[in-house]
DNA sequence: AATGAATGAGGGTTCATTCAT
DNA sequence: CATGAATGAACCCTCATTCAT
């Protein structure tokens, strides 16, 4: 996980995200924290300013709206995950790997320490006004190119027949979705539950058998 | 789909479930629409009321409060959607189909006629008020059980070897995931997108061959 | 004046001007007397409410802002003053009746029933939103044409010899600025005022002699 | 005008006004131009300093209050205009010259260099604290002392036969009036406005005859 | 002197809800 | 049942001002 330091720190060294660690990071972490908890219509500034510790005003010393509070949350959410997963994917040696990049690096950035803020990218996005989704929409955009162009190499490669706008429409589902049920604490790790995953996407191995699970002559 | 009529007319008659075509169910379906487009909280009464052609007072005499509206389009979506997949999953003969009626079933509550009204079941619960949210949560347990019993059963009978209540979990992401991009009037019909998921979770025939797409053999 | 409540009721009845004994003509007037008194900006709608007896949210039934406020203060203004000037025109006999029209009405506007609304036309006309400045300007230029036909006929017919456009703004200047230290419970009445200025603007009576004050020859 | 400028070094000499290319200085007349396009309360103490160069906390080192800024805008306007307004006075060899400084000098209080400060005096007087309007008030009673003594020697010598208090506010009005429509660059020169003006005062020259435009007996 | 983060009071405005008509 | 004026709490945001650095 040292990698993903890395590419955190040049990041934040670059001025692309915020430190998490500064006043302004601080009030990021906990608007993201809140937005995800109640929405952002239901999160007022007095919410934020009060779990930062600060009061209402001065939040607007370092944004100059509520908006640009949600818009900055979601735009250092998917810039920090989509340095990380261009990382992952270059350093993957092999189609599986790169699959199991996309599915384990889009887990981590849902349940992940920017879970909060990749649950807001997802499910807040009509609270975001226009200029802001414009703005947001081109960065979504490479992430999901990121994931298109993998998903059409392994369905030219034959690991599957799904198309790929659907498979990842239908994963995108599926992966957003555990922010509302999976626990980093639980028993399950997201390491196994990407390794679930993918086994739901792939199910047999190179050698032709299924991958884990019964043999298939057994299922009635 | 005369039998889902049967069961929406029968909710009707026995007052479950709102006349779409009475003033209440008129305004309740606007409501969920715009709950739906713009959120719970972005929509303000007056905008029910201008949909509706009603001053926003006058809203009022059919619901005690806003909440009230979102809970009964909750609800009532929820029971609609409730007895239909009870009464498809008494109509299924074999195991297989009735793992075909809940995905196929859920693909309708989401995107067919109730569309909008479960979405917003699905999205803009945090919206609801604490009683709210305890009582429609009794009905989406009852809803959520008849999914659990029959992967349940699949997994029993060596269908599949995934956790049910992960394999829910991920098919709940993937399936609702699906009003935001499903177009009923796309290329693609519920029943190929009902079928595509299907042989997602169910790789293999009940011959031992896999389901569709490419021989294991041609994976390299 | 029953002529001048004529074209009042008029206006009223045509719903060109706000009725001042209805809720929003009362707001109208509490509104004008404030913000003459302490400015546009220096009153709040709190205070407007205050003075009115209601809450501040219940301005925002009768006025979608506080420019519309202040906007339809001046725009009734200017339309009851401009309508009575036309009238008053009209029934004017001679040059000289119309020029004592122009100063009479003017003073009577400014310092009459609607003198707070004038005032506030005058003088907080850049708390005016550019919206609002391009409707009122329209009006304002009509009531300038009044004057200025006027004054170039009088110059015309060679009772005075000064520049029309420069003798209207010197003369609107001074009979705006009397709102600022005329009283009508003083010991001028308007008619005296209104003479005064008249004499400055026409010294000779038509008869060529001096109109009113000393003999020239008098003068050292 | 280099009396003027004489005048105007004494005054900065002895600390009654502020050197103009002084830090402070340039705050002065920056906010004095600020107040005058925006009015008082539209320009806010980030305005001022945006113009200035420096930082809004900064401007407090200066000035304990934004309104001891416009206080002092208001106060050395009025000092240095009443000190030019009395060497012309004295300097004035006759009673008409001493009417024509009057109204030359306050054409040229209004319009010159200092015309955006005295227009700040004359028409944000009520943004200023009631504190300020005290000190205020008591140079402009000693600027208003020397016109009233000037007009009521007129009057008394029989140039005019109209109350000098009158004269005075009827004056007052269309001289403050000029900076709102008054161009330096345009065709008419401060001198020659200030002679109309004078002809609109005295119409007699000392001969008897009119002052300039058309002889009397053509007015018909 | 200058900075800039923080303050805290108050601004205009929104909005679900009430209620007399 | 519908209206629409009124409510009152809460909202986002502004801004003069303070103060440690």
């Amino acid at each position: 996980m040292s990698i993903t330091q890395d590419i955190k720190n040049q990041l934040i060294a670059s001025g692309a995200i915020t430190d998490p660690s500064s006043p302004k990071g601080q009030l990021l972490s906990k608007a993201a924290h809140l937005f995800r908890e109640h929405g952002f219509e239901r999160t007022t500034v007095r919410d934020i300013g009060r779990e930062v510790g600060i009061l209402p005003g001065s939040i607007f010393h370092h944004f100059r709206s509520k908006d640009e509070i949600l818009r900055t949350v979601m735009r250092e959410s998917i810039i920090l995950n989509l340095s990380r997963m261009r990382a992952a994917l270059e350093a993957a040696e092999s189609l599986e790997d790169r699959l199991r990049a996309l599915i384990g690096w889009e887990l981590y950035a849902t349940n992940g320490e920017t879970g909060e803020a990749w649950a807001v990218l997802v499910y807040e996005w009509r609270s975001l006004s226009p200029e802001g989704q414009t703005e947001i929409l081109q960065l979504r955009d490479e992430y999901e190119q990121l994931w298109l162009q993998v998903l059409r190499e392994a369905r030219d490669a034959g690991y599957m027949s799904m198309d790929p706008f659907l498979l990842r429409r239908l994963l995108a589902g599926a992966l957003n979705w555990t922010s509302t049920w999976y626990r980093p604490d639980g028993p399950m790790t997201l390491e196994a539950l990407c390794d679930e995953v993918l086994r739901l996407v792939l199910p047999y191995r190179s050698d032709g058998a299924p991958r884990g699970g019964m043999a298939a002559s057994t299922v009635r």
